[in-house]
DNA sequence: GATAAAGTTTACGTTAACGTCAAATGCCGG
DNA sequence: CCGGCATTTGACGTTAACGTAAACTTTATC
């Protein structure tokens, strides 16, 4: 089958603007063919961009999402020197998500007691309404 | 004691610019005292920096992290609706960060497939290499 | 074969979160 | 009193990740 896409129907899909697949393109993580002066994009193409808004939401940058994508599906086979690099930037940017999924626990936690505290004062608030409310009627 | 702390104190401390800590003021996070023209820290300006870089590296916005952190230290009590919208928020965050987290955690997932497929490689190469090196001698 | 719909390139605009001067002021040891 | 260092305000500069508009071409449709 190998079912291809249009910029417009990948756009959709995934709720993003052409011009981001585009941007994507001109980052080096898309490389559709072209029919024409038209992109057409592939299964590999719509993995790549899957990989890729996965890591924008985690926060990665493009050039970061570029690299570790590269490494997922290696178009070319690097020497060794070159893979020993690549690989230890991998493992830097586990450890940044790493403290990164820390800091956000640490202030999920802080919004957890925040919550608590505002949902008891919120109640106090409501009681001496109910109150005012009772003394009016 | 009440420990207080000048703008260069506290950007050493935390690896941060004093642009930082202005800019952090221009946007309500912090307010400092003055003494003259110069700015003053107190203890509760220490604090609501760990909590605003905590969040900073969480990836909020500087604005979500005023929201959060004005709720958790509430100068004024609001008024419930008002203390209502906020908390939505809140829970809108945490809905996000738990996102994040998610992603995060497929990404890493991804990394760790990453790195044994690489190390693999890595290691046949280097077997390779050896030959050839045994090859030379 | 006109017209609309979808796509293309080029290029300038936008926002957030600071960076980077510049020019002036305050304070301190010698 | 003076040179030097810390700070201040103000303003323009920077980078990333697209948004937006213009001017055209291609493709589909009636």
């Amino acid at each position: 089958m190998d079912t291809q896409y249009s910029i417009s129907q990948l756009s959709k899909e995934f709720d993003i603007t052409p011009r981001t697949l585009r941007f994507y393109e001109s980052r080096g993580i898309l490389a559709p063919r072209r029919q024409g002066t038209t992109r057409i994009y592939s299964e590999r193409d719509r993995v790549r961009l899957v990989l890729a808004l996965r890591g924008r939401r985690a926060g990665l940058s493009v050039e970061d999402i570029r690299e570790v994508i590269d490494m997922y599906d290696p178009a070319q086979p690097d020497d060794a020197r070159q893979t020993m690099v690549l690989l230890e930037k991998i493992r830097e940017h586990r450890r940044e998500l790493i403290n990164k999924i820390n800091d956000i626990n640490e202030t999920l936690k802080a919004m957890d007691e925040i919550e608590g505290r505002t949902m008891e004062a919120l109640n106090r608030k409501t009681v001496v309404n109910t109150n005012q409310l009772a003394f009016e009627l």
